[in-house]
DNA sequence: CCGGTTATTGGACAGTTGCGCAATACCGGC
DNA sequence: GCCGGTATTGCGCAACTGTCCAATAACCGG
């Protein structure tokens, strides 16, 4: 294989980790998957990471991270809060086989008994808290927004679209997307005092 | 090992499996595991089940039908459909190490690769579902709640509760037992049109 | 062009995995 | 007391696991 600087190599294992993940979950990927992902040999995964733990937690962090980099630019150029609660609902809402929350549910049940995983899972999941957080306090400060108790609204939000989701993954068929959005949509509305039908999320056909 | 009736070694080996995941966790449970919790071999394990996956189903099937059995009896004696509710949020909310809810992560988790697991713990999760929706009906009869859509609370309710849990279990630190119930509460309280307070949990002391 | 640094190899190690199958041990009915 | 049925054994199979390490190969500044 190609020598590789440190930084570059690192971030390929990352890639050929997560690719590995998508297809078989965060908790079955193995260092063999890994290199061969790669096309390199497996003592290598070793050498830039001390254990599978740390490649899973970098592995998930780069997906988690760059989807809250996402929806934070998305939320910026929403412009109103209702704007931004809306985009941040239809973001946040998952399709029945998303792998992306799939790593999330991966993720929280391996968190018990990776230290590596739980620390980065924490650390995003707090960050998406903060989010909707700070979204909440803009849509009050403009006064479009009743709320008297952000942090505790934020976690209910985030709550609900995490159980909500939760169930559309795991269980395709017993809530499906239409529902979920329209029930968190509801929940939020309750949250913010806004009008019945404000977040109505407009939902496009899918694949 | 004793020779024993198939349906005792069927419940013998699924008292097992549960004893094993509780320590290891639900998708790290092996045959040999399970054979030496019981202190038998290895091959009468798939002399029952056909599968690991369909062991883990029973399994999990038993932890979660039972508390399921147990919560409608204790919904059964609560009486008024607000002491209902709150003996519902009560015995649901998880404490940090909880291994029953934590269960649950890995059952969702694995759902997506396991499916006699999948179908468990859907057609599970339909009954707890099932079991709120229910809880609501009987409050808004008896004119105690207001609520026009009680199958998308009951949702909503049980979701925001496996939400908060979830944050509890898997990353003890971000939010606390006291925090999740107090705003599990709150917004269940909303939900059904009640006075804020109504379904304050006495938060007791705990280990 | 050469020497030192270091990225990379590939196999050793000491386990572990789910599953299947022939052989054995045990029990209830006759 | 014996015998048929079946619960139970325990090992074989082929593959897989994370981690480690000596050896090799490739790149860099001089």
């Amino acid at each position: 294989m190609a020598r590789m600087s440190p930084q570059d190599r690192r971030s390929a294992i990352i890639d050929a980790a997560l690719a590995v993940a998508i297809r078989k979950g965060l908790a079955a990927v193995t260092v063999r998957d890994v290199a061969a992902e790669m096309g390199s040999s497996s003592g290598l995964i070793h050498h830039y990471f001390g254990s599978m733990d740390d490649v899973l937690a970098a592995a998930f962090e780069r997906v988690a991270g760059q989807e809250l980099a996402a929806t934070e630019d998305v939320l910026a150029k929403a412009g109103d809060p209702v704007a931004v609660l809306t985009a941040f609902l239809d973001s946040y809402a998952p399709v029945a086989e998303d792998w992306s929350f799939q790593l999330w549910l991966d993720a929280w049940a391996e968190a018990a008994r990776r230290p590596a995983l739980r620390e980065a899972s924490g650390r995003l999941n707090l960050a998406w808290a903060g989010l909707v957080e700070k979204a909440i306090r803009d849509g009050v400060a403009t006064g479009v927004f009743r709320c008297d108790d952000p942090k505790g609204a934020a976690w209910r939000i985030l709550s609900i679209i995490d159980g909500l989701a939760l169930q559309v993954v795991a269980h395709h068929s017993i809530v499906n997307r239409t529902d979920m959005l329209a029930w968190a949509a509801t929940a939020a509305e309750r949250e913010l005092q806004l009008p019945a039908g404000s977040l109505a999320v407009q939902v496009q056909v899918q694949g």
